[in-house]
DNA sequence: CACGATATGGAGGATTCCTCCAGTTGGCAA
DNA sequence: TTGCCAACTGGAGGAATCCTCCATATCGTG
């Protein structure tokens, strides 16, 4: 990619983060373009669809979020690291428009080359939640990360309004209870 | 409301259910109108955005799918009947283009009159289920219908797409797991 | 420094949205 | 039944958006 292309789409992206937050993310792309100091074409053709631009301009902060997990674990029980984890990532989705569906693209994409990198941090970042929790006892060991993204995912879709955060750890905290190991028998 | 806008009504309601079936549900809005036989405005006026055609295409069938608790309530006891009702809803929705979408809508509206009744409907086949396995034993007291809905508008969000229905089995397995009483100390 | 490959921008055809408004129709009262 | 008015209806068309095409400008390598 050459030295220019690059520096537009990050112009591009920088604009796209700014429009989508301030009004939301069904705006005329000619916005963005406009902000972006840059041809409709050129943004068109470093991302041919809308959705290809919204979710551009969120990997950052999802990878940037997923980093966040070794932290967690060193001052919290697996278990609860899990939560805190997924209630910190659904608060920052929530009132970001645009940015609960560029998690659902990321987590369901299996191919997409764009995505995979972002795609493999977030299982990343869960299959380590689980295995501590799996290795201390307080998590079972049947979970699989790809549920639990997928779970997180809806759970974003369905609380990305702002104002929903309380329910939407309330759903997480069911979620982690039935991730819990509960010796019995 | 006179007999030929009732009339008109149905007519538009049965062509987005077909419409949508068949080619999603971003379709120009004409299409519709022409195969109900009937203007463009006419259309409008009855559902004023797309959301709301949407909406009012799958209200019956959410309604229909609600009605289904008692039977299942019949033949297996509380929790699985919970599991199986999710488990059910969620095949249904999969692959019903919007409908989805639809279900947040409902699940979210609060005032909305035209998605109230069916947003009634939720809650209370949700209700019906939590208190038997409540009563039962088998699951905890503090779950709260508004939470469940929730996690399984989440849940069909994140797997609308057809041939996802086996991972929304397995997150479903996990929240109901979240919401069994699990007696300890 | 010159040249090929690559990136760029803006105009514009095509599509879709959604609102008017003039005409039609249904249902109630007498 | 008949007449009346309120409510319903359809379609044309302005406005907005999408997205492609191609002539020009720029990069970076030999």
């Amino acid at each position: 990619m050459r030295a220019d292309a690059r520096r537009k789409r990050d112009a591009i992206l920088a604009a796209a983060v700014g429009v989508f937050a301030e009004r939301g993310v069904d705006i005329a792309l000619d916005e963005v373009a406009r902000r972006a100091n840059v041809g409709i074409a050129t943004l068109y053709r470093h991302f041919p669809t809308r959705e290809a631009l919204i979710t551009g301009a969120y990997v950052r902060e999802i990878e940037l979020l997923c980093d966040g997990v070794d932290e967690l674990l060193a001052e919290l029980p697996p278990d609860e690291a899990l939560a805190a984890w997924m209630r910190r990532f659904i608060g920052y989705v929530a009132g970001r428009p645009g940015m609960a569906l560029a998690l659902k693209s990321i987590v369901l994409s299996t191919d997409a080359a764009a995505m995979q990198a972002s795609h493999d941090r977030i299982y990343a970042a869960l299959g380590v939640l689980l295995d501590a929790g799996r290795r201390a006892g307080v998590l079972r060991a049947d979970a699989a990360a790809e549920d639990v993204a997928n779970a997180l995912s809806g759970i974003s879709l369905a609380n990305s309004a702002p104002g929903t955060q309380e329910r939407a750890g309330r759903v997480i905290g069911l979620l982690v209870d039935g991730l819990r190991y509960h010796p019995e028998a």
